[in-house]
DNA sequence: ATAATCCATATATTTTCTTGACGAGTCGCG
DNA sequence: CGCGACTCGTCAAGAAAATATATGGATTAT
């Protein structure tokens, strides 16, 4: 925000609302803020009134119109203006994480997305591994695996995201290692007790590696700084930085350890340079988990 | 919103803070709300009191932690309680879409994603694609392609979300067909003028299929239970209907039109019944628009 | 015992907002 | 053309909300 004037909260917010609509909907009514805000008509006025005053030529009355246009040369000054934001809400909406009543939208620009498959978190069990994490507890979870269904501990200590789903990242007590568990997949929640499980023995968490993507070697000049391009590449490298635990999430989403022969490099876009390289950390890690793990119980 | 009593907007603002806090964080301070609405000391207490007497029992002051605790058996009635939404906030925060300040989080939890990798998009290209696709609007872009980059009117209806990026719909002036752009490949905006396209020309658009997935045929029955509570499917079942437009998107990010021989069941889960007849509608469609475009320039 | 840190509360005052009434400009319609 | 419908703006009185300032209680840590 460019240093808001010393204006109280509440009034901030309508001057935001005033704002945010001249920018994205390029024009705004009295009733508008009426309606958002619950306020009269006089201070509805009043607020338009010194909003103009405080920004003068943002936005202008047209009274053929009936309306309040956002000028050429608009300039915001309460609003932070921002393209993801507000795609980000759109996409909300339509997801159902959002009511379009909590934002700003009179109504929604016309839009499609692909349907959503992710099943929706139930906010108990993010609620009671948020309280886990926080106090360091071991919560008793009936956990659906891709193999089987049973009750056991676990104590978190991060939530994670893969691109497509949430996870906890916890501490398995049944197995005695640190594991990624769906939050999807937990079936039911049960009591806590203080857990002795320490984070920072999570090395598959812990350990960063830098996944070194660059254009895909088999396109063409063109098609290759495209990419660059599209994915703001510095030298032709893309470096992500992340945890080993979630390098693998990244790479298979952008299918980085298929072959070429399996997948066409137009639909791959990206390469992984140091495959091999990450592939080996994570075997050093494994291999440094298991050494502790049998001398703490020999 | 649980028929919200008659309270005036920004204190039920101040009231729906103090739920989120307690149900989420499990504690509360009066220091709390004075910081986040910047309101005083006595009518911080006040708003409190206030909101205790409204729902007696569910925040408790424990004076030995000088703080209000959530309790047990706390019930919102401000708050709309919903981990997808919280998990969203937390993943803007994440990607830069949105500042904490922005969100009820003190800090956030400990959390981690897999690095973002798509661009963001320019406020200003954004804003025009909104007023063009209002106002039935040609805007001029400089648009990146994989091929080449140039100059071009197009005449956008809708915006559109591939699970990735962020396109608009758009009627392409030098080509005469609606096609996607990504809104991050337009290098630059241009004026605008009005357009003579009609949206419901745009077959591919308008016309709706049905994915029809199911679990991968080549699961063992555990597996294939397992993925079909994941995806909360009917019958073994799930049916996604969506834009023929959009339909190759969802299928090449779940990846369904690869092989068995090519990709493991394990790691592809889903499975397209119906895929020979999603490309015939597309056929369908492509040579239909084809016919209108030859009878429209003899 | 003392300081610090939460909380609650009381009073007077200031600021903000509402209520209700009225007037003016523009558009479209009969 | 005149009318209603719709937008805007404004005035004045009074209600409501929030503030400043001050006092006091409970608990914990030093």
């Amino acid at each position: 925000m460019t240093a808001t004037p010393n204006v109280r909260p509440a009034l901030a917010r309508r001057y935001e609302f005033i704002e945010w609509r001249a920018y994205w909907l390029g024009r705004l009514n009295r009733k508008d803020i009426e309606d958002e805000f619950g306020i009269s008509t006089p201070q509805a006025s009043i607020d338009i009134n010194k909003y103009m005053e405080e920004c003068p030529g943002n936005i202008i009355y047209n009274s053929s119109e009936k309306t309040y246009i956002t000028s050429d040369d608009f300039t915001p000054k309460f609003a932070k203006i921002s393209a993801d934001r507000v795609l980000l809400h759109i996409r909300s909406i339509l997801s159902g994480a959002l009511d379009i009543t909590d934002t700003w939208f009179p109504d929604l620009p016309p839009t499609a997305t692909i349907p959503p498959i992710t099943r929706s978190v139930d906010p108990t069990c993010l609620r009671t591994m948020l309280a886990a994490i926080r106090d360091n507890l071991e919560v008793e979870v009936e956990y659906q695996s891709l193999t089987n269904t049973r009750r056991r501990y676990i104590a978190p200590h991060s939530l994670a995201f893969d691109g497509h789903r949430w996870h906890v990242r916890a501490w398995a007590a049944d197995k005695g290692d640190f594991r990624d568990f769906v939050l999807a997949r937990i079936r039911e929640i049960g009591g806590t007790r203080p857990s002795k499980a320490r984070p920072e023995d999570d090395l598959e968490w812990s350990t960063m590696v830098t996944l070194d993507l660059v254009a895909h070697p088999d396109l063409d000049d063109a098609q290759k700084s495209a990419i660059e391009c599209d994915f703001g590449m510095k030298d032709g490298r893309l470096r992500l930085e992340t945890r080993l635990a979630l390098a693998f999430y990244q790479i298979k989403r952008l299918n980085l350890d298929l072959d070429s022969s399996v997948i066409r490099p137009e639909r791959k876009q990206l390469y992984l340079t140091n495959l091999n390289e990450i592939n080996a950390k994570r075997e050093a890690v494994c291999s440094a988990t298991k050494e502790r793990k049998a001398a703490q119980m020999p």
